[in-house]
DNA sequence: CTGTATCCATGGCGATACTG
DNA sequence: CAGTATCGCCATGGATACAG
């Protein structure tokens, strides 16, 4: 964080801001994550340590609040830190409109599911138990079998065969799924051309279901 | 520029643009600058070695365009990084709300001239040729004094003496000055408390004359 | 669960000089 | 004017282990 020499704005904002990691942190803290732990999980390669040291920047600059509750301490955006949300949405509105490609080290599925289970639009999944499966064709076994289970306004993410009855099975390329999520793909051509295919008795739902990240709203450049 | 290992698309675009000094040369694009001892100019404290760095790296990624005029290379925005515009307004507005103490480090006269010279309401100044004159109190006595030359709508920067008669000599801290630029003070308490003073025969007319920088227009939180 | 403590390598970046 | 070339430091941050 060392100092630019500038009396301009932008100059000091950056300052604080343009250190690595610092504004996927903030990301977080806008989607709504307060503890260490989400955080991490939002953030899977970041080191716990900078992670901390972070943390603790942004609190001596007022942009975020640490609170203990019953000996859990967890994390919130001041009036400060919350007035970052139109940056951080502009600057993935770009991102999405002029970074098209993806490399293969961008392709997470942690993260996709991670991503997915606190968006997900549950006034549109049925009441009870619904599970459903991923399954992705060009990752390494280990990571390739996902499980999302709902249960009424619940959802969870599992990396294990849950063991209960699956409503669909979604079966892709990691890269293809993302592209889905980010709205980079669209499902019915994505359905067409065979790029996914969809099982199980409430495959036509699975679409709606997951439905698409915020960002996939933005329009494209011609 | 390592990558963060995200498909997000805030993600991908701070791989971009986190890098020290990135934003602020897009700043300088935005605010008009093309050659780059401009760009320079406008971030006196970066190495050209690094500036030339990042100008490649911003044009492999399609954000800055490089043209070369009867020998001269110019650099422009292309659409992508026209675009990156609310995205610097952001932060800057940002900036000013929340970030209010300017160390000494930050205190530059050659930077607030060049930024008062770019964006000075030249509609307002008087035909023919009218000379400013300004005296920092707190600084080095070699850049204590500055002048500002305007000739039917030219603008010109002096840290000499250019030997014309001078229409007002603004008097203050150099820190003052950069408060009122930035409308963290306004001209007429300052100017009351003696903060700072004007003297010769536009005295009246040097607050109407400069204006403010853009951002100065932000309201601050309460 | 929520971090700290250490260690270490890397390479980013600052400084300076120089060139066509 | 518009950059390259070179050098070397040191801080950043990645990795890992461990602790309350």
């Amino acid at each position: 964080m060392s100092s630019y020499g500038q009396f301009c704005p932008v100059a000091k904002a950056m300052e604080l801001l343009d250190e690595r990691w610092t504004l996927l942190v903030i990301r977080e803290l806008l989607a709504g994550s307060t503890h260490f732990n989400d955080l991490r999980r939002g953030n899977p390669k970041m080191s716990p340590a900078l992670l901390s040291k972070r943390l603790r920047t942004l609190e001596r600059a007022g942009v975020v609040r640490r609170e203990l509750h019953d000996g859990r301490s967890s994390y919130t955006l001041t009036p400060a830190g919350e007035e970052l949300r139109p940056v951080v949405e502009g600057l993935g509105a770009w991102g999405i409109r002029w970074i098209g490609s993806l490399g293969e080290e961008d392709l997470d599925p942690h993260l996709l599911l991670w991503d997915i289970h606190r968006t997900i639009p549950l006034e549109v999944w049925p009441s009870g138990r619904t599970v459903l499966g991923f399954e992705f064709a060009d990752v390494a076994p280990r990571i390739a079998r996902w499980w999302l289970c709902v249960t009424d306004g619940d959802v969870d993410v599992c990396d294990a065969d849950p063991g209960f009855d699956l409503s669909a099975t979604v079966t892709t390329r990691l890269r293809t799924m993302i592209r889905l999520w980010r709205g980079d793909l669209r499902w019915p051509g994505a359905l067409k051309e065979d790029l996914v295919s969809i099982s199980g008795v409430a495959a036509r739902d699975v679409p709606l279901w997951l439905g698409h990240m915020k960002l996939a709203a933005v329009e494209r450049p011609a």
